[in-house]
DNA sequence: AATCAAGCATACTACTCGGTATGTTGTCAA
DNA sequence: TTGACAACATACCGAGTAGTATGCTTGATT
């Protein structure tokens, strides 16, 4: 799960990752990506072999995040409102742990197969969406277990984890990180979207 | 509100939402959309002195639709909760009929500020985030008397706001239309989303 | 009929950016 | 000591794009 990466190559995620969030997946350019770093296209480009293909690395790091952090967590013996609640608890505190990789994903809502992307960059493209799609089938089960035991209403399934997946993100469109950024900020905010999430299947 | 506006440039308008949508904001050339129109670049630079113009101008315009279609229907003599359910099932009705538009606006969550943009453009840019600003203050005053007459759960109202907005727009993100696709399709997803929406603050 | 401007099309420029080809430096094994 | 390779930096190219300057056509006005 946890591809063993160099540290140089790390550090390049990150930066790719801020780039991208503030500037945009399309605006900020490689040399822009290079300057944060105090270097040059070289170094990027000798560790990744396209612009696309750095994305689709940042895109997938920010899907194992949230894949680490939830999937300890799914315990289905429990009542599926329960395991939902923790499920989504996790999901969110992870967000906010590593934001700018998640911004670059909620950025790009499928627009990215147009112009010009070889097919190399398609098949990067369609893993990352394979395994948020997995990602997602975790928490379409649990809502389907929900609905036929009574916990959740029940409504359309399919609209019904898209649409909670977006409520649960939401923290990513409005939160900005302040100095005063301590541990409990991250677990209050995690808390009300929660049950936000929560309730909004009840 | 209704500005009124030549019927070439409404096209224009039309065909960028169509170019922003499918391409993203920043990949989308202004070639394209003239080659949309069946057209060429003088076309639309004879009606928006700029790219970034013309963008505003499409956010601006989202900005209405769901304007119009909901201020009608805000009553404030009605119960919180049933108040709120009928702004959020007409916003959603709204984003259903203009799709484009409002993928465009989803599109950008703030990061356009950066890079380039001219003092004018940037002039344009806020006034359209005033526009929703104000938008989504008739919302926050829905909510506020909500949780004060006891109909929605007590929480942080900025983030309830912010983030049953999101909720509600959550169809831009999955629905894709269908050449099947009646005025009963709309409306099944405007209740389904409203009742999300509405559940969720309780 | 002559004028004129609105509403475009055409041709061109300046510039950015992704990508490549090649040079440079440190490190480490033989 | 010397190759050899990893890990970059430097210099450059070609494609695409926002914007501009100018030309053309058509309908309305005087």
């Amino acid at each position: 799960m946890l591809e063993k990466m160099s540290n140089s190559k790390s550090e390049i995620l990150d930066a790719a990752a801020q780039c991208f969030m503030t500037l945009g997946v399309d605006v900020a350019s490689i040399d822009d990506i290079a300057r944060r770093l105090g270097a040059t296209k070289g170094r990027i480009y000798h560790h990744f072999p396209s612009k696309g293909a750095l994305l689709s690395a940042v895109r997938m790091r920010a899907v194992m995040f949230t894949f680490d952090a939830v999937l300890p967590v799914i315990d289905d013996t429990k009542p599926p409102a329960e395991n939902f609640r923790n499920m989504a608890y996790h999901h969110i505190l992870a967000l906010l742990t590593s934001l700018p990789y998640h911004k670059v994903i909620l950025q790009q809502l499928q627009g990215f197969q147009a112009k010009s992307t070889t097919e190399y960059e398609r098949g990067l493209f369609s893993e990352t969406e394979a395994e948020r799609s997995r990602y997602q089938g975790h928490f379409r089960v649990v809502l389907k277990q929900g609905m036929e035991n009574g916990d959740f209403r029940e409504q359309n399934l399919s609209i019904a984890v898209s649409s909670v997946l977006i409520l649960m993100n939401a923290p990513v469109s409005w939160f900005q990180p302040r100095l005063e950024d301590d541990e409990n900020t991250h677990i209050t905010i995690a808390n009300q979207m929660a049950d936000m999430a929560l309730s909004a299947l009840k």
